[in-house]
DNA sequence: GTCTATAGCAGGATAGAC
DNA sequence: GTCTATCCTGCTATAGAC
């Protein structure tokens, strides 16, 4: 899957190391970090089998830098692209923040395989974390998730308390990582035809969603 | 992690076939396929090294005969609990559907441990799927979805229209799977402490958040 | 900085004695 | 059904020529 256009051209003006990092991520994200061989990166990226222990010391060492040098900054770029929309949108209100949060995670400047490569790999670490798991937490997720936690109790009554709100943020969280995560699970019962426009699709349900849950019930109706 | 108790005492009653398939799944699911060695779990199991070989034949064999005699009944327990529960609660309304769901996922007779290893095991498959997705996705994720569905769709309004509610369902999921997969990230921010009647308490929020979302909004309200 | 060659080892798997 | 011994492949990593 995930025709590989950036072969030949683009490696000969590439350096030996930048095309290490990209067949590395992108051949980690695709298996995990124990189905993929350093040979195989090596030959991806058209280089020589020592090129990675020239590089990057050793294996697990070009791991963690792949996380250094390519997933935090779209990490960047998506905290980047929150501040940014929520900014934008004025006076906020709990539509925008949630909806700012979402698209920064769904739409946003990333390429679709860009993003897949991204959640791919920041899901092999939520299920098997290594060290990079740590540096992602620190750098990553804890401030976002105390950004987006500022943000909306701002816009919330008080009446809802620390507790549900951080349970709140996380189920909002869930949802975001889920439909990026999940797609194998999602495409099995949705099908793959469907409207391109899926991304804005799923904005608009998570905003909604996470707004008035399922919809107007007729609680005690039963049947 | 998570003490193994079950050691000495209990493998001289069981038979060299369970005992490889009971530490084959603590250890995949710790771990990963990949990452765990046919060496590593013949030693946990107190057998010899071509057990395995003999008994399933070779290593991925044995890997999905964990999800076949190990996950399957289990998630089996899942679907059973959930349709007790809603048949237990009489006259169904939303929140006793999806209480039920809840319930179902994250209580349970399962112990925590248990329950863990299934989720971790599932997770594995969600993000590097291999052979064992298909039979879990057929056998289990399709009716049990085909089922919440259909519960939920009885008791919403018909305003509701299907793909919406398949969005639903699947937001429902989300949360579901995600607090039972993403304990790693959840424990980083809530930290290690917290009541034991944690599971009591997620089972709570997510009722409340998929029936009404984050909770009463002041909308247009701002700052 | 890139290459070849190879060390050195861990992995899955099997043959064959018991 | 269990064991030992062993094969063989494939891996990471390094030494050293260019």
């Amino acid at each position: 899957m995930a025709l590989k256009i950036r072969n030949s051209n683009n490696h000969k003006n590439e350096l030996t190391r930048d095309r290490l990092l990209d067949e590395a991520e992108d051949l980690f994200s695709q298996r995990g970090y124990h189905a993929v061989s350093v040979r195989e990166i090596t030959k991806a990226a058209e280089s020589n089998l020592a090129a990675v222990n020239y590089h990057f010391g050793n294996k697990q060492n070009l791991y963690l830098e792949v996380f250094r040098s390519r997933w935090l900054p779209r990490a960047s770029q998506i905290q980047q692209s929150f501040k940014q929309s929520l900014k934008n949108s004025g006076n906020p209100t709990p539509t925008m923040v949630v909806q700012s949060f979402a698209r920064a995670f769904l739409e946003g400047p990333m390429s679709a395989d860009e993003r897949t490569r991204h959640f791919k790999l920041i899901s092999g670490e939520l299920v098997q974390p290594t060290e990079a798991f740590e540096l992602v937490v620190e750098q990553v997720f804890r401030p976002l998730f105390g950004k987006f936690l500022e943000d909306l109790r701002k816009v919330m009554p008080d009446t809802v308390d620390e507790k549900q709100m951080i349970l709140n943020v996380f189920s909002i969280l869930s949802m975001v990582l889920y439909f990026n995560f999940a797609r194998p699970l999602i495409t099995t019962f949705v099908g793959g035809q469907e409207h391109n426009d899926i991304e804005t699709r799923l904005v608009d349900h998570i905003v909604q969603f996470s707004l008035s849950g399922v919809g107007s019930v007729k609680e005690e109706v039963g049947k």
